[in-house]
DNA sequence: TAGTGGTCTAGACCACGCA
DNA sequence: GCGTGGTCTAGACCACTAG
């Protein structure tokens, strides 16, 4: 049992959000379960409803999720707002000293929508391939991205590839090298399941990259990349 | 008075943010005062705390915003997801055919904190010049800036400097041609005052770029700039 | 002072996850 | 079936804004 302040200017729900905070730092872990709300209510001897309140609050900055029926659960990347814990920064992934991996999470040939289509200098609803792909650096996911070929240029793309480097396969299939003419950074909050792959918040941002890449050679262009980064594991730096 | 499906799967206060956004695009206007919630709460039936988590969620969306004891109010710009409303890019805010502005709102000496020293290569605490800004395009704001230049480059500098482009000033008035070498590009939320002077939503993100600027002659970093977007009115477009 | 949103309580029932 | 979070109601009082 916790002591409030009834008479404070602060709010209950504050005080407690403030409290819960605190305990998060001190005694949970990633992945831990919260006491539930009616036992927390008892706990500080206030409704249910004002617990909730608190909790939304947490839930606002990406300390904690709740999941229907299990319980309210620490996220696993407490979030540091701080502009210090931000001055290492990282290239790319692949210049990471982490260790990285890659899943494909989706690989189908479907019509061109016309963002897609006007990238890539199709025509709407032309076959483009779309894979999508979710990368980790140390076991913790960093991104997901969805790449789309035009099909005319990549037959059998979707039988022969499998996993690894989508533009190491092309050089080595089909002997182009990629180049990148063109990248558009926008900020937005998560859409679809973008959330649950990256393991964030929904109320908190993420960083999205179209990129499109051409044939070195003759300019074609040959994909076009939406690349959707949780932000705060990632900060791009554009050397000119 | 709107019906409302009680045996829905579909949330009341679901539904009726779905009526509400649809009222809103329809027939309010940015600024305008939705109806009191009491008043909704008797239009659509329900008690007045469904009418607050229905307005909660257009709160996260960014369609609207609470004044205590004023009403709930239509933002400026209503956000829009849709990929394809994004297609058209603007370079730099100069390079937009639409008309500039630009307030300086805070002038000042202060020590370097650690970040702004080491981008500066300076030492922890040494003077720095701040100078926080506003540009809005088309009398939209834009984005905010933080400007911070090494006091011992340049004396005088806030005696002389009243308003106008910062680089053409230093130009003019000590002859060094600045470069800006490198962008550093991250997605938050708002911090301090942004969401207001940027008229935004709290909840919404913001692009934020840290650049570094140079002397073009010798190197010497002469710049640490920090800008935030509002991030549904710009996209950064980035060619290589 | 009247009207607005903000907080808190109390209680009911529903929907989900799991043993 | 039980415990969890999710929704909805009803009512009270507070805090802010404006006339």
């Amino acid at each position: 049992m916790t002591l409030l302040k009834r008479n404070s200017t602060e709010k209950i729900y504050s005080q407690i959000a403030n409290v819960l905070r605190q305990d998060i730092s001190q005694h949970y872990q990633p992945g831990d379960c919260l006491a539930s709300e009616f036992e927390l209510a008892e706990r500080f001897q206030v409704n249910r409803h004002t617990i909730r309140h608190a909790i939304e609050a947490l839930i606002q900055e990406g300390v904690v999720e709740r999941r229907h029926g299990k319980g309210t659960f620490v996220l696993t990347q407490p979030i540091d707002y701080t502009v210090a814990a931000k001055t290492r920064f990282t290239q790319t992934l692949k210049n990471l000293g982490k260790t990285t991996s890659m899943q494909v999470r989706r690989k189908v040939v479907m019509p061109a929508e016309t963002g897609v289509a006007q990238h890539l200098a199709l025509k709407p609803r032309d076959p483009v391939i779309c894979i999508e792909t979710l990368r980790l650096a140390d076991q913790q996911p960093i991104c997901v991205s969805s790449h789309y070929f035009p099909q005319c240029h990549f037959p059998d793309f979707l039988e022969l590839y499998q996993t690894g480097s989508l533009h190491g396969f092309i050089q080595q299939h089909y002997g182009w090298p990629l180049k990148r003419i063109e990248s558009l950074v926008s900020a937005v909050l998560p859409q679809g399941d973008d959330a649950a792959l990256l393991s964030m918040p929904k109320s908190q941002p993420i960083l999205r990259v179209k990129s499109i890449n051409v044939n070195e050679r003759d300019g074609t262009p040959l994909e076009y990349a939406l690349t959707r980064f949780c932000a705060d594991r990632i900060q791009l730096r554009i050397n000119l």
